[in-house]
DNA sequence: GTCACATTGTGACGAAGTGTCAATAACGAG
DNA sequence: CTCGTTATTGACACTTCGTCACAATGTGAC
């Protein structure tokens, strides 16, 4: 039995690592550079082994993108010793969302590609609900800081606020807006002209969902701008640090 | 001379059937079932003429996004003739983009790839700045409308709106939106069992939206549920009818 | 220690797809 | 009709995916 656990844990070891060699393959040769024969030479495995691991490619894809939503709800967990507000809070989740693009964004274009049907299609449904699970996990923490905020007023009863659809508009806000800038940076978009700053942009939508919420206390009423900074340092210093030195982890 | 823009018409109308070819084998056989082969096969042409007109595979998927959004533009410009407050018309551009995503839902899914990395990667820059050029234009149409709902006061001036970032976060949450919707209705998400309705999400997302930019009427001065109706009555009937009858466009 | 059995690993291989290019065909001006 | 130009063709070289018969290694009973 004890050997058993051993072989698993051996197992669950090399999966690490031939996701790591995925991931450095695709920080290097893009994104269609990825393929099964690279990780196989890479790696001290053969392909056979590999694709005991992963049914195709595309698992490979959904098993970083689990591996990205765990690194993501790390983020999120510090936001509860955050001394602030809920609003203060989500605002705080918006910049957790930020933060993984800039510091890990290999693992973001997955995540991102994970909502595509062309792999969506390919995917085993194992790893499918994996994802899902991960991903319900997440929500979950968004969904239980907007219902604490109605509990405790900061949104009024009289908003009427469904927490499940609530979370969904933030959920598209801060996936679409984070899609669009990573497009809106590299190509001739009318925003590059028109001095679109990226590094603001999530704070000012999420601040107009929250608006909209009618969350109190609302934008004109607080600087959030200053909450924003405030959250660099209280709870992801070490990660701002990493980023000052062009430190990408993938 | 006559000869040449004969030419160059036969070969324009040669690029529209290939692709209505690639469209029809992506509706059929799922978005990996596109294959340059399987486009050659179904057409008259040969490989190397198919080859002529696409660089790449993914310059077929850029050409079929300029196309989607060509038919875009044409539900939005519609607008213009709607009797109603700027905000309506934002609404209403919101209905259209639903409208577009299920009336042609496989052109959606293309337009949802072109933001990926490994499409984006690999497509020649004049089918990419193409798209960007028909985006821009779109972007063009919503910034107008913000514009002049602010020079009539429907967004008030001391909201210190920008035209250009208030776009940008309708653009994000609309494409946000839509993105989530079509994983999360296929999959086991949290938001399925908590009775997530598709149908409105956009309209709810739109108008939180719009109420964070303080535009008026608000959502709580006026129905725009019935609003929305009154859209799809008075601009899209012709539309919502083939919807009705599951006519399906790609 | 060894033997039968179970598990895991291997890499050659077939199938399928991409993009190229030398050869061929069609065209049109003189 | 002829000849240079341009468009078209499909065989080919190359890449990649995923499989499977076989090899190697590990395991536990005796």
């Amino acid at each position: 039995m004890n050997t058993k656990t051993r072989k698993a844990q051996e197992i669950a070891n090399r999966e690490e690592l031939l996701l790591d060699i995925a991931l450095e393959l695709m920080a290097e040769t893009g994104f269609a550079g990825l393929t099964m024969d690279k990780i196989t030479q890479r790696s001290q495995y053969s392909k056979g082994t590999v694709y005991n691991h992963f049914a195709c490619k595309e698992d490979v894809l959904c098993a970083l993108c689990c591996r990205s939503m765990r690194l993501q709800i790390e983020l999120y967990q510090r936001i509860n010793d955050f001394a602030g507000s809920t609003r203060e809070k989500m605002i705080a989740m918006a910049y957790g969302y930020r933060l993984f693009n800039r510091l890990y964004p290999t693992l973001s274009m997955v995540v991102l590609s994970m909502k595509t049907p062309n792999i969506m299609e390919k995917t085993s449904s194992i790893r499918s609900t994996s994802v899902s699970e991960h991903e319900n996990k997440i929500v979950g923490i968004a969904v239980k800081l907007i219902e604490e905020a109605v509990a405790l007023g900061d949104i009024p009863a009289s908003q009427n606020v469904d927490a499940n659809a609530a979370t969904f508009a933030a959920w598209s806000m801060a996936f679409g807006t984070n899609a669009l800038s990573s497009a809106v940076v590299h190509k001739s978009s009318k925003f590059c002209s028109a001095g679109f700053d990226s590094q603001y942009a999530l704070l000012y939508n999420v601040n107009l969902l929250c608006d909209g919420l009618n969350w109190k206390p609302l934008s004109n009423q607080q600087d959030y701008l200053a909450t924003w900074q405030r959250i660099g340092q209280e709870l992801y210093a070490k990660e701002l640090a990493m980023l000052e030195q062009n430190e990408t982890l993938y």
